[in-house]
DNA sequence: TCAAAAGTGTTCTACCTACACCCATGG
DNA sequence: CCATGGGTGTAGGTAGAACACTTTTGA
């Protein structure tokens, strides 16, 4: 036996959600889609699922084509399967939101086609379903950024704790008392203390911190509580 | 243009990880395969989506089709897709946890292929990778349980303090302190007290409690807190 | 009247919150 | 020398954890 018989086989798809921090917003990458119909119009970055790929192959693939980004941090999130969602013909999508830093990002050349980062409150019109793809994928961030820290992840090697701050609010789209903040942060035992200071932001300057890799990893499950009342974003 | 060409089809199923409860332990509900090759083996409940069916309908169907339940409480979790998971032909699995109250499952005619309850920590072999999706479901039960109270679908209509206790035992496999336990759980607001008490369990008698469903639906996505340091359990 | 389970009360502690205040420094 | 943002300190409140005790009633 070599397949099953009867069966109907459907186009299944990645999606990648991927968020960026410039500073000051927090921002989506989007590509103009290269294929008809709809060419030329806004998409997420995505792509089919190869014969020989898991999603999550076909997911870091798409990412790695698309950005020149490896070793991205992904989470699988959700599968959108409407059968009209796609208009050409029916096809499943497995949504992954990427976290990434965006200095990291290279500009690509500036093609017809080139991708572009848009900030979450004022998103261009999208193919298909997704917008419901980027908004679903903004309340997963936030569930689970409310729990864990994921959002170091767009951030660059080292970063001050104000710098971090902004972040959570860009998120959040509120903002925190920084005493309170700081602390809780720097009571997770998360954060490595650098020599260096960032002058950019302030006279008097912000101390960098680094992660300490390990003990992310070991305490990545543990719930954090550094936003509070993050039921209220949901 | 009526599909894209050049891309590979893929069969998609969907599975269900249904959850149940017998009052003391917390059980899975698996079948016998009908299909071959593995025929005869403990499988979890799935089926292939239909042209015209998304992942929930075919999910829902499922459910409905072998146990005969609707409106059932039902998470889709994640996208199994290792490409050679199923060594008939490609497959991905959609993969849902369902949790129903086990007294409302009506015991199938008892056929060769008829399902049966298994408990967790007493699970036959089964097909494929339904093992691994047994455990990833188990842990999404348990992360989402501890912040949301889903368990009441487990449960009758009407159930008792220590009943739904000794529920949260059983996922969480530890013993919680029953005076804590109760006084977090009903200044929850979930629960509307009924008149009638179950004596079954004791010579005093329980009271009988329901959920208050408007407050449930209201109050589902806020943070609960009924299991004491949860993220020891992940 | 006693055993067994249900349910209420109390204290201690830890953490969260909301503040006020000092620090460093570039202009 | 002062405005600006960075960082620390402190007091009050709240909620969770650990514990003791009373209540009910069938046998």
């Amino acid at each position: 036996m070599h397949e099953y018989s009867g069966q109907h086989r459907i186009l299944v798809a990645v999606d990648c959600i991927i968020f960026g921090f410039d500073g000051a917003n927090v921002k989506l990458l989007l590509v103009k889609r290269d294929l008809a119909p709809e060419l030329g119009k806004w998409s997420l970055m995505g792509g089919f699922i190869a014969p020989s790929e898991s999603p999550e192959d076909a997911a870091t693939r798409v990412l790695e084509e698309r950005t020149g980004l490896k070793n991205v941090y992904m989470d699988q999130f959700m599968v959108f399967g409407k059968p009209d969602r796609d208009p050409v013909e029916r096809t499943l999508s497995v949504a992954y939101f990427a976290l990434i830093d965006i200095h990291q990002y290279e500009e690509q050349l500036t093609g017809e086609f080139s991708p572009e980062w848009f900030p979450l409150d004022n998103m261009p019109e999208m193919i298909f379903d997704h917008a419901d793809m980027v908004k679903i994928a903004l309340k997963e961030l936030r569930y689970k950024a409310a729990l864990h820290p994921i959002l170091f992840q767009l951030l660059p090697g080292k970063f001050t704790v104000p710098q971090l701050q902004s972040l959570y609010e860009g998120v959040y789209q509120t903002e925190f008392d920084d005493r309170n903040f700081s602390r809780k942060l720097l009571s997770t035992g998360l954060l490595v203390k650098l020599d260096e200071k960032d002058k950019q932001s302030s006279k008097k300057g912000a101390f960098y911190y680094k992660l300490d890799q390990s003990h992310y990893r070991e305490n990545f499950e543990k719930f954090l509580n550094l936003v509070p009342n993050p039921d209220k974003f949901f």
